[in-house]
DNA sequence: CATTTTGCTTAACAATTTATTAATCTTGCA
DNA sequence: TGCAAGATTAATAAATTGTTAAGCAAAATG
Protein backbone atom coordinates (compact mmCIF):
# COMPACT_ATOMS: atom_id res chain seq x y z
CA UNK A 1 0.00 0.00 0.00
CA UNK A 2 0.79 3.60 -0.41
CA UNK A 3 0.44 4.80 3.35
CA UNK A 4 0.55 3.33 6.43
CA UNK A 5 -2.27 6.15 7.76
CA UNK A 6 -5.29 4.53 6.44
CA UNK A 7 -7.79 6.93 5.13
CA UNK A 8 -11.42 7.06 5.96
CA UNK A 9 -14.50 8.90 4.12
CA UNK A 10 -17.36 9.24 6.30
CA UNK A 11 -20.55 10.97 4.59
CA UNK A 12 -23.25 11.81 6.46
CA UNK A 13 -25.93 14.80 6.43
CA UNK A 14 -26.14 14.62 10.35
CA UNK A 15 -23.06 17.25 11.16
CA UNK A 16 -23.49 15.33 15.01
CA UNK A 17 -22.84 11.49 13.67
CA UNK A 18 -19.84 13.11 11.39
CA UNK A 19 -18.28 14.85 14.15
CA UNK A 20 -18.44 12.01 16.95
CA UNK A 21 -17.38 8.89 14.36
CA UNK A 22 -14.45 11.46 13.19
CA UNK A 23 -13.11 12.33 16.31
CA UNK A 24 -13.19 8.77 17.63
CA UNK A 25 -11.67 6.85 14.19
CA UNK A 26 -8.98 9.85 14.47
CA UNK A 27 -8.48 8.51 18.13
CA UNK A 28 -7.13 5.29 16.68
CA UNK A 29 -5.01 6.82 14.38
CA UNK A 30 -7.05 7.08 11.70
CA UNK A 31 -6.98 10.21 8.50
CA UNK A 32 -10.72 10.94 8.55
CA UNK A 33 -12.42 13.40 6.08
CA UNK A 34 -16.06 13.93 6.34
CA UNK A 35 -18.19 14.82 3.31
CA UNK A 36 -21.69 16.07 4.03
CA UNK A 37 -23.82 14.91 1.32
CA UNK A 38 -23.62 12.79 -2.00
CA UNK A 39 -21.71 15.05 -4.21
CA UNK A 40 -19.35 16.48 -1.83
CA UNK A 41 -18.89 12.37 -0.70
CA UNK A 42 -17.38 12.03 -4.79
CA UNK A 43 -15.56 14.67 -5.22
CA UNK A 44 -13.82 13.83 -1.51
CA UNK A 45 -13.26 10.70 -2.42
CA UNK A 46 -11.20 11.73 -5.50
CA UNK A 47 -9.34 14.11 -3.61
CA UNK A 48 -7.78 12.01 -0.68
CA UNK A 49 -8.11 8.43 -2.02
CA UNK A 50 -9.68 6.83 0.65
CA UNK A 51 -9.45 3.19 1.81
CA UNK A 52 -12.29 2.95 3.18
CA UNK A 53 -15.98 5.21 2.53
CA UNK A 54 -18.27 5.01 4.97
CA UNK A 55 -21.92 6.14 3.44
CA UNK A 56 -24.93 6.87 4.68
CA UNK A 57 -27.83 5.72 2.68
CA UNK A 58 -30.58 8.76 3.03
CA UNK A 59 -28.16 11.90 2.25
CA UNK A 60 -29.00 14.99 0.06
CA UNK A 61 -27.49 15.42 -3.60
CA UNK A 62 -26.66 11.84 -4.30
CA UNK A 63 -27.61 9.31 -2.10
CA UNK A 64 -25.39 6.73 -0.63
CA UNK A 65 -26.31 3.90 -3.15
CA UNK A 66 -25.60 6.61 -6.28
CA UNK A 67 -22.86 7.24 -4.91
CA UNK A 68 -21.33 4.08 -4.33
CA UNK A 69 -22.27 2.95 -8.06
CA UNK A 70 -20.53 5.65 -9.35
CA UNK A 71 -17.59 5.36 -7.48
CA UNK A 72 -17.51 1.74 -8.41
CA UNK A 73 -18.03 2.20 -12.32
CA UNK A 74 -14.29 3.93 -11.88
CA UNK A 75 -11.02 1.86 -11.96
CA UNK A 76 -9.31 4.03 -8.93
CA UNK A 77 -12.47 2.84 -6.96
CA UNK A 78 -11.83 -0.88 -7.23
CA UNK A 79 -9.96 -1.49 -4.64
CA UNK A 80 -11.96 1.01 -1.57
CA UNK A 81 -13.85 -0.47 0.74
CA UNK A 82 -17.39 0.77 0.62
CA UNK A 83 -19.55 0.06 3.54
CA UNK A 84 -23.35 1.77 4.20
CA UNK A 85 -24.96 3.03 7.34
CA UNK A 86 -28.28 2.04 7.52
CA UNK A 87 -31.13 1.67 9.78
CA UNK A 88 -31.22 -1.47 11.57
CA UNK A 89 -34.28 -2.81 9.42
CA UNK A 90 -34.02 -1.11 6.34
CA UNK A 91 -33.79 -4.83 3.98
CA UNK A 92 -34.26 -3.19 0.85
CA UNK A 93 -30.97 -0.83 0.87
CA UNK A 94 -29.28 -3.78 2.29
CA UNK A 95 -30.43 -5.60 -1.03
CA UNK A 96 -29.84 -2.92 -3.14
CA UNK A 97 -26.20 -1.82 -1.58
CA UNK A 98 -25.00 -5.57 -2.12
CA UNK A 99 -25.93 -5.01 -5.79
CA UNK A 100 -23.72 -2.22 -6.51
CA UNK A 101 -20.69 -2.86 -4.74
CA UNK A 102 -20.96 -2.55 -1.45
CA UNK A 103 -18.48 -4.43 0.92
CA UNK A 104 -20.65 -4.59 4.00
CA UNK A 105 -22.86 -2.53 5.95
CA UNK A 106 -22.99 -0.66 9.44
CA UNK A 107 -26.55 -0.38 11.24
CA UNK A 108 -27.52 2.90 12.83
CA UNK A 109 -27.73 3.41 15.90
CA UNK A 110 -24.20 2.41 16.79
CA UNK A 111 -21.79 3.14 19.29
CA UNK A 112 -18.26 5.13 18.90
CA UNK A 113 -16.31 2.15 20.03
CA UNK A 114 -18.33 -0.28 18.19
CA UNK A 115 -17.44 1.80 15.37
CA UNK A 116 -13.59 1.95 15.69
CA UNK A 117 -13.60 -1.80 16.00
CA UNK A 118 -16.00 -1.88 12.96
CA UNK A 119 -13.26 0.04 11.14
CA UNK A 120 -10.62 -1.89 12.46
CA UNK A 121 -11.91 -5.68 11.76
CA UNK A 122 -12.36 -3.92 7.98
CA UNK A 123 -9.11 -2.87 7.55
CA UNK A 124 -8.06 -6.78 8.87
CA UNK A 125 -9.96 -7.90 6.56
CA UNK A 126 -8.43 -6.24 3.54
CA UNK A 127 -4.98 -6.96 5.01
CA UNK A 128 -5.83 -10.65 4.67
CA UNK A 129 -6.91 -10.83 1.93
CA UNK A 130 -3.79 -8.89 0.22
CA UNK A 131 -1.59 -10.95 1.79
CA UNK A 132 -2.45 -14.16 2.00
CA UNK A 133 -2.39 -14.92 -1.64
CA UNK A 134 0.64 -16.25 -3.36
CA UNK A 135 1.17 -15.05 -6.96
CA UNK A 136 2.75 -18.49 -9.13
CA UNK A 137 3.89 -17.63 -12.47
CA UNK A 138 5.96 -19.88 -14.31
CA UNK A 139 9.08 -20.60 -12.29
CA UNK A 140 8.66 -17.31 -10.15
CA UNK A 141 6.64 -17.18 -7.18
CA UNK A 142 5.29 -13.66 -5.26
CA UNK A 143 4.94 -14.22 -1.56
CA UNK A 144 3.27 -11.52 -0.03
CA UNK A 145 3.44 -13.08 3.55
CA UNK A 146 7.34 -13.16 3.16
CA UNK A 147 7.43 -10.38 1.30
CA UNK A 148 9.77 -12.53 -0.79
CA UNK A 149 9.93 -13.39 -4.51
CA UNK A 150 11.21 -16.89 -4.91
CA UNK A 151 12.77 -17.44 -8.68
CA UNK A 152 13.29 -21.11 -9.17
CA UNK A 153 12.85 -21.56 -5.88
CA UNK A 154 15.51 -19.75 -4.74
CA UNK A 155 14.25 -16.37 -2.51
CA UNK A 156 15.11 -12.76 -3.96
CA UNK A 157 14.88 -9.90 -1.93
CA UNK A 158 12.91 -7.03 -2.99
CA UNK A 159 13.10 -3.69 -1.22
CA UNK A 160 9.17 -2.61 0.07
CA UNK A 161 8.40 -0.53 -3.03
CA UNK A 162 10.18 -3.00 -5.63
CA UNK A 163 7.85 -5.62 -4.24
CA UNK A 164 4.56 -3.75 -4.49
CA UNK A 165 5.67 -2.47 -7.96
CA UNK A 166 5.95 -6.04 -8.97
CA UNK A 167 3.40 -7.54 -7.10
CA UNK A 168 0.93 -4.92 -8.79
CA UNK A 169 2.10 -5.47 -12.35
CA UNK A 170 2.13 -8.91 -11.66
CA UNK A 171 -1.71 -9.15 -10.43
CA UNK A 172 -2.10 -9.03 -14.11
CA UNK A 173 -0.27 -10.31 -16.55
CA UNK A 174 -0.21 -9.02 -20.13
CA UNK A 175 -2.16 -5.88 -18.89
CA UNK A 176 -0.69 -2.87 -18.89
CA UNK A 177 -0.10 -0.58 -16.43
CA UNK A 178 -0.07 3.18 -17.17
CA UNK A 179 2.36 4.81 -15.27
CA UNK A 180 -0.22 6.68 -13.41
CA UNK A 181 -2.06 4.33 -12.71
CA UNK A 182 1.43 2.92 -11.14
CA UNK A 183 1.99 6.13 -9.15
CA UNK A 184 -1.59 5.90 -7.77
CA UNK A 185 -1.30 2.42 -6.73
CA UNK A 186 2.28 2.63 -5.15
CA UNK A 187 2.90 5.95 -4.26
CA UNK A 188 -0.22 7.35 -3.31
CA UNK A 189 -2.02 9.77 -5.68
CA UNK A 190 -0.52 13.24 -3.06
CA UNK A 191 2.72 12.34 -3.02
CA UNK A 192 4.47 13.58 -6.18
CA UNK A 193 7.76 12.08 -7.17
CA UNK A 194 9.50 12.43 -10.19
CA UNK A 195 9.33 10.82 -13.53
CA UNK A 196 12.63 8.64 -13.25
CA UNK A 197 11.63 6.94 -10.08
CA UNK A 198 9.66 4.50 -11.76
CA UNK A 199 11.77 3.61 -14.10
CA UNK A 200 14.99 3.04 -11.51
CA UNK A 201 12.69 0.98 -9.45
CA UNK A 202 11.53 -1.01 -12.57
CA UNK A 203 15.35 -1.59 -13.46
CA UNK A 204 15.77 -3.21 -9.94
CA UNK A 205 13.47 -5.38 -9.91
CA UNK A 206 14.84 -6.41 -13.88
CA UNK A 207 17.89 -6.61 -12.21
CA UNK A 208 17.37 -8.45 -9.02
CA UNK A 209 14.78 -11.03 -10.83
CA UNK A 210 17.90 -11.38 -13.47
CA UNK A 211 14.60 -12.37 -15.86
CA UNK A 212 13.01 -10.63 -18.94
CA UNK A 213 9.42 -10.25 -17.43
CA UNK A 214 8.57 -6.83 -17.44
CA UNK A 215 7.87 -5.29 -20.93
CA UNK A 216 8.33 -1.52 -21.03
CA UNK A 217 5.75 -0.06 -23.27
CA UNK A 218 6.85 3.16 -24.47
CA UNK A 219 4.45 6.28 -24.28
CA UNK A 220 2.05 4.42 -22.42
CA UNK A 221 3.84 2.17 -19.12
CA UNK A 222 5.05 -1.62 -18.21
CA UNK A 223 3.42 -4.73 -17.70
CA UNK A 224 4.48 -7.94 -16.26
CA UNK A 225 4.54 -10.98 -18.89
CA UNK A 226 6.83 -14.05 -18.97
CA UNK B 1 -6.64 10.67 -26.39
CA UNK B 2 -4.83 13.20 -28.78
CA UNK B 3 -4.88 15.72 -25.95
CA UNK B 4 -5.10 16.22 -22.17
CA UNK B 5 -6.56 19.17 -21.95
CA UNK B 6 -10.71 18.25 -22.42
CA UNK B 7 -12.52 21.33 -24.59
CA UNK B 8 -16.02 22.06 -23.31
CA UNK B 9 -18.90 24.20 -25.36
CA UNK B 10 -21.68 25.37 -23.67
CA UNK B 11 -24.54 27.14 -25.19
CA UNK B 12 -26.62 29.29 -23.46
CA UNK B 13 -28.69 32.43 -24.22
CA UNK B 14 -28.10 33.45 -20.58
CA UNK B 15 -24.70 35.15 -20.10
CA UNK B 16 -24.61 34.86 -16.10
CA UNK B 17 -25.38 31.19 -16.38
CA UNK B 18 -22.06 30.97 -19.34
CA UNK B 19 -20.35 33.16 -16.79
CA UNK B 20 -20.50 30.97 -14.14
CA UNK B 21 -20.66 27.43 -15.43
CA UNK B 22 -17.38 28.35 -17.52
CA UNK B 23 -15.50 30.05 -14.73
CA UNK B 24 -16.40 26.84 -12.57
CA UNK B 25 -15.03 24.45 -15.02
CA UNK B 26 -11.73 26.19 -16.27
CA UNK B 27 -10.90 26.50 -12.59
CA UNK B 28 -11.04 22.54 -12.82
CA UNK B 29 -8.90 22.32 -15.79
CA UNK B 30 -11.10 22.41 -18.53
CA UNK B 31 -10.88 24.19 -21.78
CA UNK B 32 -14.23 26.51 -22.34
CA UNK B 33 -15.74 28.15 -25.16
CA UNK B 34 -19.53 29.63 -24.88
CA UNK B 35 -21.94 30.15 -27.85
CA UNK B 36 -24.98 32.42 -26.72
CA UNK B 37 -27.18 30.87 -29.12
CA UNK B 38 -27.49 27.76 -31.63
CA UNK B 39 -26.00 28.84 -35.26
CA UNK B 40 -22.90 29.66 -32.58
CA UNK B 41 -22.62 27.08 -31.02
CA UNK B 42 -22.49 24.83 -34.17
CA UNK B 43 -19.91 27.51 -35.51
CA UNK B 44 -17.84 27.13 -32.68
CA UNK B 45 -17.89 23.57 -32.39
CA UNK B 46 -16.54 23.16 -35.48
CA UNK B 47 -13.90 25.93 -34.76
CA UNK B 48 -12.61 24.52 -32.06
CA UNK B 49 -13.82 20.62 -32.06
CA UNK B 50 -14.72 20.02 -28.21
CA UNK B 51 -15.22 16.87 -26.44
CA UNK B 52 -18.33 18.11 -24.99
CA UNK B 53 -21.00 20.57 -25.97
CA UNK B 54 -23.28 21.25 -23.47
CA UNK B 55 -26.36 22.95 -24.88
CA UNK B 56 -29.32 24.80 -23.57
CA UNK B 57 -32.35 23.42 -25.29
CA UNK B 58 -34.16 27.04 -25.66
CA UNK B 59 -32.06 29.00 -27.58
CA UNK B 60 -32.38 31.97 -30.07
CA UNK B 61 -31.78 31.50 -33.95
CA UNK B 62 -31.25 27.64 -33.59
CA UNK B 63 -32.69 25.58 -30.50
CA UNK B 64 -30.48 22.87 -28.76
CA UNK B 65 -32.56 19.75 -30.21
CA UNK B 66 -31.92 21.17 -34.04
CA UNK B 67 -27.97 22.09 -32.82
CA UNK B 68 -27.58 18.36 -31.73
CA UNK B 69 -29.41 17.40 -34.77
CA UNK B 70 -27.54 18.80 -37.31
CA UNK B 71 -24.11 18.15 -35.61
CA UNK B 72 -24.89 14.36 -35.12
CA UNK B 73 -25.22 14.62 -38.53
CA UNK B 74 -22.07 15.51 -39.42
CA UNK B 75 -18.92 12.73 -38.74
CA UNK B 76 -17.10 15.03 -37.28
CA UNK B 77 -18.56 14.83 -34.14
CA UNK B 78 -19.84 11.42 -33.95
CA UNK B 79 -18.09 10.98 -31.07
CA UNK B 80 -18.90 13.84 -29.47
CA UNK B 81 -20.50 14.34 -26.19
CA UNK B 82 -23.41 15.97 -26.57
CA UNK B 83 -25.51 16.73 -23.42
CA UNK B 84 -28.87 19.09 -22.68
CA UNK B 85 -29.27 21.45 -20.31
CA UNK B 86 -33.65 21.19 -19.66
CA UNK B 87 -36.30 22.79 -16.76
CA UNK B 88 -36.31 19.98 -14.08
CA UNK B 89 -40.22 18.89 -14.98
CA UNK B 90 -39.73 18.91 -18.89
CA UNK B 91 -40.24 15.59 -19.86
CA UNK B 92 -40.84 16.26 -23.76
CA UNK B 93 -37.67 17.66 -24.18
CA UNK B 94 -35.65 14.47 -22.67
CA UNK B 95 -37.32 12.22 -24.99
CA UNK B 96 -37.11 14.51 -28.36
CA UNK B 97 -33.71 15.04 -27.20
CA UNK B 98 -32.59 11.15 -26.86
CA UNK B 99 -33.94 10.34 -30.00
CA UNK B 100 -31.31 13.00 -31.74
CA UNK B 101 -28.79 11.31 -30.32
CA UNK B 102 -28.05 13.06 -27.08
CA UNK B 103 -25.76 11.46 -24.72
CA UNK B 104 -27.47 12.55 -21.33
CA UNK B 105 -29.16 15.39 -19.34
CA UNK B 106 -28.41 18.13 -17.10
CA UNK B 107 -31.53 19.61 -15.34
CA UNK B 108 -31.88 23.12 -14.14
CA UNK B 109 -31.25 24.20 -12.15
CA UNK B 110 -27.72 23.55 -11.37
CA UNK B 111 -24.82 24.59 -8.76
CA UNK B 112 -21.52 25.08 -10.06
CA UNK B 113 -20.26 22.78 -8.31
CA UNK B 114 -22.29 19.68 -9.22
CA UNK B 115 -21.92 21.29 -13.00
CA UNK B 116 -18.12 20.30 -12.82
CA UNK B 117 -19.11 16.68 -10.93
CA UNK B 118 -21.30 15.83 -13.83
CA UNK B 119 -18.93 17.02 -16.50
CA UNK B 120 -16.19 15.16 -14.67
CA UNK B 121 -18.24 11.86 -14.68
CA UNK B 122 -18.83 12.29 -18.46
CA UNK B 123 -15.53 11.92 -19.44
CA UNK B 124 -14.89 9.38 -17.01
CA UNK B 125 -17.57 7.39 -18.50
CA UNK B 126 -16.13 8.06 -22.01
CA UNK B 127 -12.47 7.07 -20.90
CA UNK B 128 -13.48 3.79 -19.66
CA UNK B 129 -16.07 2.94 -22.66
CA UNK B 130 -13.11 3.64 -25.43
CA UNK B 131 -10.14 1.73 -23.77
CA UNK B 132 -11.45 -1.39 -22.31
CA UNK B 133 -12.97 -3.38 -24.87
CA UNK B 134 -11.21 -5.94 -27.49
CA UNK B 135 -11.99 -5.52 -31.10
CA UNK B 136 -11.94 -8.95 -32.49
CA UNK B 137 -12.39 -9.12 -36.69
CA UNK B 138 -11.47 -12.53 -38.10
CA UNK B 139 -8.10 -13.56 -36.85
CA UNK B 140 -6.97 -9.99 -35.66
CA UNK B 141 -7.40 -9.30 -32.40
CA UNK B 142 -7.24 -5.36 -30.99
CA UNK B 143 -6.46 -6.07 -26.83
CA UNK B 144 -6.20 -2.40 -25.47
CA UNK B 145 -5.55 -3.76 -22.37
CA UNK B 146 -2.48 -5.33 -23.45
CA UNK B 147 -1.76 -2.64 -25.97
CA UNK B 148 -1.11 -5.21 -27.92
CA UNK B 149 -3.02 -6.70 -31.63
CA UNK B 150 -2.83 -10.57 -32.21
CA UNK B 151 -2.97 -12.04 -36.03
CA UNK B 152 -3.38 -15.65 -35.51
CA UNK B 153 -2.81 -15.45 -31.76
CA UNK B 154 0.95 -14.02 -32.35
CA UNK B 155 1.54 -11.37 -30.54
CA UNK B 156 2.41 -8.04 -32.76
CA UNK B 157 3.95 -4.80 -31.08
CA UNK B 158 2.56 -1.98 -32.53
CA UNK B 159 3.92 1.80 -31.15
CA UNK B 160 1.69 3.97 -29.64
CA UNK B 161 0.72 6.17 -32.34
CA UNK B 162 0.04 3.09 -34.86
CA UNK B 163 -2.02 0.91 -31.99
CA UNK B 164 -4.39 4.12 -31.53
CA UNK B 165 -4.58 5.21 -35.33
CA UNK B 166 -5.50 0.59 -36.19
CA UNK B 167 -7.75 0.79 -33.24
CA UNK B 168 -9.55 3.68 -34.29
CA UNK B 169 -9.92 2.53 -38.11
CA UNK B 170 -11.17 -1.06 -36.86
CA UNK B 171 -13.60 0.72 -34.15
CA UNK B 172 -15.81 0.32 -37.29
CA UNK B 173 -14.81 -1.93 -40.16
CA UNK B 174 -15.54 -1.07 -43.95
CA UNK B 175 -16.25 2.43 -43.06
CA UNK B 176 -13.87 5.69 -44.27
CA UNK B 177 -12.08 7.62 -42.17
CA UNK B 178 -11.38 10.87 -43.78
CA UNK B 179 -8.10 12.04 -43.12
CA UNK B 180 -9.11 14.93 -41.35
CA UNK B 181 -10.97 12.87 -38.62
CA UNK B 182 -8.06 10.54 -37.99
CA UNK B 183 -6.00 13.82 -37.69
CA UNK B 184 -8.53 15.09 -35.16
CA UNK B 185 -8.89 11.85 -33.53
CA UNK B 186 -5.34 10.70 -33.24
CA UNK B 187 -3.34 14.02 -32.84
CA UNK B 188 -6.08 16.30 -31.69
CA UNK B 189 -7.00 19.51 -33.79
CA UNK B 190 -4.14 21.75 -32.23
CA UNK B 191 -1.80 19.77 -33.51
CA UNK B 192 0.11 20.14 -37.02
CA UNK B 193 1.65 17.42 -38.85
CA UNK B 194 2.28 17.20 -42.57
CA UNK B 195 0.29 15.58 -45.30
CA UNK B 196 2.47 12.33 -45.02
CA UNK B 197 2.45 11.44 -41.59
CA UNK B 198 -0.68 9.58 -41.61
CA UNK B 199 0.23 7.41 -44.24
CA UNK B 200 3.75 6.44 -42.82
CA UNK B 201 2.08 5.01 -39.90
CA UNK B 202 -0.43 3.43 -42.41
CA UNK B 203 2.83 1.98 -43.88
CA UNK B 204 4.37 0.65 -40.54
CA UNK B 205 0.86 -0.87 -39.74
CA UNK B 206 0.69 -2.56 -42.75
CA UNK B 207 4.14 -3.75 -42.97
CA UNK B 208 3.75 -5.23 -39.15
CA UNK B 209 0.68 -6.79 -39.78
CA UNK B 210 1.83 -8.25 -42.70
CA UNK B 211 -1.98 -8.52 -44.05
CA UNK B 212 -3.59 -6.22 -46.45
CA UNK B 213 -6.42 -4.98 -44.45
CA UNK B 214 -6.37 -1.22 -44.70
CA UNK B 215 -8.15 0.00 -47.91
CA UNK B 216 -7.16 3.34 -49.28
CA UNK B 217 -9.76 5.04 -50.42
CA UNK B 218 -8.24 8.10 -52.79
CA UNK B 219 -8.47 11.64 -52.40
CA UNK B 220 -11.43 10.88 -49.18
CA UNK B 221 -9.46 8.49 -46.53
CA UNK B 222 -8.63 4.82 -45.27
CA UNK B 223 -10.81 2.05 -44.04
CA UNK B 224 -10.33 -1.26 -42.04
CA UNK B 225 -11.44 -4.05 -43.91
CA UNK B 226 -10.34 -7.67 -43.86
C1' DC C 1 24.50 6.60 20.74
C1' DA C 2 27.53 6.45 16.99
C1' DT C 3 28.01 3.88 12.93
C1' DT C 4 26.69 1.28 9.24
C1' DT C 5 23.45 -0.37 6.14
C1' DT C 6 19.51 -0.12 3.38
C1' DG C 7 16.02 1.97 0.69
C1' DC C 8 14.13 5.82 -1.89
C1' DT C 9 14.52 9.62 -4.74
C1' DT C 10 16.69 12.64 -7.84
C1' DA C 11 19.64 14.52 -11.36
C1' DA C 12 22.46 14.11 -15.23
C1' DC C 13 23.42 11.88 -19.11
C1' DA C 14 23.21 7.87 -22.44
C1' DA C 15 20.60 4.98 -25.23
C1' DT C 16 16.68 3.71 -27.52
C1' DT C 17 12.44 4.07 -29.63
C1' DT C 18 9.01 6.55 -31.91
C1' DA C 19 7.30 10.36 -34.68
C1' DT C 20 7.85 13.40 -38.37
C1' DT C 21 9.57 15.29 -42.43
C1' DA C 22 11.46 15.53 -46.87
C1' DA C 23 12.74 13.53 -51.01
C1' DT C 24 11.81 10.21 -54.42
C1' DC C 25 9.00 6.71 -56.63
C1' DT C 26 4.45 4.48 -58.22
C1' DT C 27 0.14 4.27 -59.75
C1' DG C 28 -4.35 5.23 -61.43
C1' DC C 29 -6.87 8.09 -64.11
C1' DA C 30 -8.55 12.35 -66.76
C1' DT D 1 1.00 11.90 -71.27
C1' DG D 2 0.93 14.28 -67.22
C1' DC D 3 -0.89 15.15 -62.93
C1' DA D 4 -2.45 14.25 -58.35
C1' DA D 5 -2.63 11.32 -54.53
C1' DG D 6 -0.53 8.16 -52.11
C1' DA D 7 3.56 4.72 -51.10
C1' DT D 8 8.04 4.13 -49.83
C1' DT D 9 12.36 5.06 -47.93
C1' DA D 10 15.80 7.13 -45.40
C1' DA D 11 17.24 10.84 -42.62
C1' DT D 12 16.31 13.71 -38.72
C1' DA D 13 13.91 15.35 -34.75
C1' DA D 14 11.51 14.57 -30.67
C1' DA D 15 10.06 11.97 -26.96
C1' DT D 16 10.66 8.44 -23.76
C1' DT D 17 13.09 5.32 -21.11
C1' DG D 18 17.53 3.22 -19.18
C1' DT D 19 21.51 3.77 -16.37
C1' DT D 20 24.47 5.37 -13.04
C1' DA D 21 25.95 7.71 -9.16
C1' DA D 22 25.09 10.56 -5.38
C1' DG D 23 22.47 12.49 -1.43
C1' DC D 24 19.38 11.75 2.30
C1' DA D 25 16.64 9.71 5.64
C1' DA D 26 15.28 5.94 8.14
C1' DA D 27 16.30 1.60 10.02
C1' DA D 28 19.40 -1.65 11.72
C1' DT D 29 23.51 -2.76 14.10
C1' DG D 30 27.01 -3.00 17.50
Amino acid sequence: MAQEVKKVLIADDEPDILEIISYNLQLHGYKVTTAKDGEQAIKMAYEIHPDLIILDIMMPKKNGIEVCKYLRAQTDFQDTIIVFLTALNDELSHVKGLEFGADDFITKPISPKVMVSKVDSFFRRINKQESSKAIELGELRIEPEEYVVYFKEQPINLAKKEFELLSYLASKPGRVFLRNEILNKIWGNEVIVGDRTIDVHIRKIRQKLGIDCITTVKGVGYKFEL
